[in-house]
DNA sequence: GTAACGATCCTC
DNA sequence: AGGATCGTTACA
């Protein structure tokens, strides 16, 4: 299984939270001009939609957020507090506007300093997955051992969505 | 126009 | 605890 492409739509259209949980312990993989690096996912966060306060598409399409209602597999990157970078793999289907925030991966901690380092910007944003020369991820056969927490950086989100355990962090793999 | 606000990170 | 830094959004 190593080193796989996952290239079955069918894996990215799974509603976000199992996706989340999915992707942990698979491969992120960025090619810059032919440098290919293998990255381990290791914490994820999911958006679980319009009903969802802790979730942009709970605010709206707006010209930013449409991307949210892509098919799953989409890249959606936004810049937030003018500085950083968040990369975001959209799930389920096309018009159900789910996502995934990648955290971190092995060896890089925080969303912010991940896209920094893989060199993501806001041209990553409606790359699609299964297509990209430039980005994708592969299947490893690991099973991800994973806790729980409340998501980071939503304090605008109501009590109930601010405490849902959305936020995986995977602490070894088998 | 204008102002407020972030799915963060680093330094003090 | 506070500052950096800027695109998006809502509202006048």
């Amino acid at each position: 299984m190593q080193g796989n492409r996952i290239l079955s739509k069918e894996f990215f259209e799974m509603s976000a939270d199992n996706l989340a949980i999915s992707l942990l312990g698979k491969t992120l993989v960025r090619n810059i001009d032919g440098q290919i690096t293998r990255y381990l996912i290791a914490e994820t966060e999911c958006y679980m939609g319009v009903l969802d306060t802790g979730c942009q598409a709970h605010r709206g399409k707006t010209p930013k957020t449409s991307v949210l209602w892509e098919r799953g597999g989409t890249l959606y990157v936004h810049l937030i507090y003018g500085l950083y970078y968040m990369l975001n793999i959209i799930a389920g289907k096309e018009g159900d506007p789910m996502g995934v925030l990648i955290r971190g991966v092995k060896g890089i901690k925080g969303p912010g300093r991940l896209t920094r380092a893989l060199e993501i910007g806001k041209d990553f944003n409606r790359e699609n997955l299964l297509l990209s020369e430039r980005i994708w991820i592969e299947d490893t056969g690991l099973i991800p051992l994973y806790k729980k927490t409340p998501r980071i950086g939503i304090d605008y989100a109501d009590d109930i969505d601010r405490n849902q355990l959305w936020r995986f962090v995977a602490y070894d793999y088998l």
